[in-house]
DNA sequence: GTCTTATACATAGGTATCTTATGGGTTGTT
DNA sequence: AACAACCCATAAGATACCTATGTATAAGAC
């Protein structure tokens, strides 16, 4: 009843894919399995979502993208965070940890304003 | 430089207007000025999200709506959360939480997946 | 040796839900 | 008399997801 992977909600998918290039340089089924595995199966990201996410993130500048051999001998597009990049994830973490005590704020209140 | 209000994340609009509902009837005003409140003024809920939202709602039998009279004597609709909303409530507070706990374990890994 | 799964990229079309802009009207304050 | 706050509602535009589709290669199962 639980897990089989939740639907991204909208605009939580850039810090992902920040986040996840700023260990390491890797091609976008890559960024989407290591997306996937660290957050245990929970967030599946659908390639309809993926590829235009990086294209998006590369035009901003966040991004810069190479053509490389992956570990298994393929031909890959290679994407590396820019040091804007790095200062957008720093960021993104921010504004989306604000937001969830914002949302804590309202959910998990025991009375309500004028209570 | 900080707060002025954040957007809204889409999606996390239905869960705060239900948790809003869960204490008292309001009128669509107050359920926007009572979000706004409780959130230190960090989430603005838009005339144009709250309405539609509040209708939606209502269509999906979580919210029932009826005219009443405010503490300021003006007409105003108010909204009542069904059982079958607070239901909903549940569902949704417990899910945005799984989604919230998804995120931290890949924004606050301190190693990658193969680190 | 063929089938399936996993790896890899990419785009088009559909959908939902937000923001901005606009419209109407009332009450209270300066 | 003007303005802010209170109240409702919808249209148009933007964004960013999901689903479906297409291409291609490599590895493993049978």
């Amino acid at each position: 009843m639980t897990n089989p992977s939740m639907k991204l909600i909208r605009g939580t998918l850039d810090v992902l894919i920040l986040k996840t290039l700023s260990w390491t340089p890797l091609h976008g089924y890559g960024v989407s399995k290591s997306i996937r595995e660290s957050s245990a199966e929970l967030l599946q990201v659908e390639e309809g979502a993926l590829y235009p996410a990086l294209k998006r993130l590369e035009a901003r500048g966040w991004l810069e993208a190479y053509w490389g051999e992956t570990e298994t001998h393929r031909e890959a597009k290679f994407y590396r965070l820019t040091s804007a990049g790095r200062k957008q994830l720093q960021a993104e973490v921010t504004a989306w940890q604000r937001y969830v005590d914002a949302m804590a704020s309202v959910l998990y209140r025991e009375q309500p304003v004028n209570g």
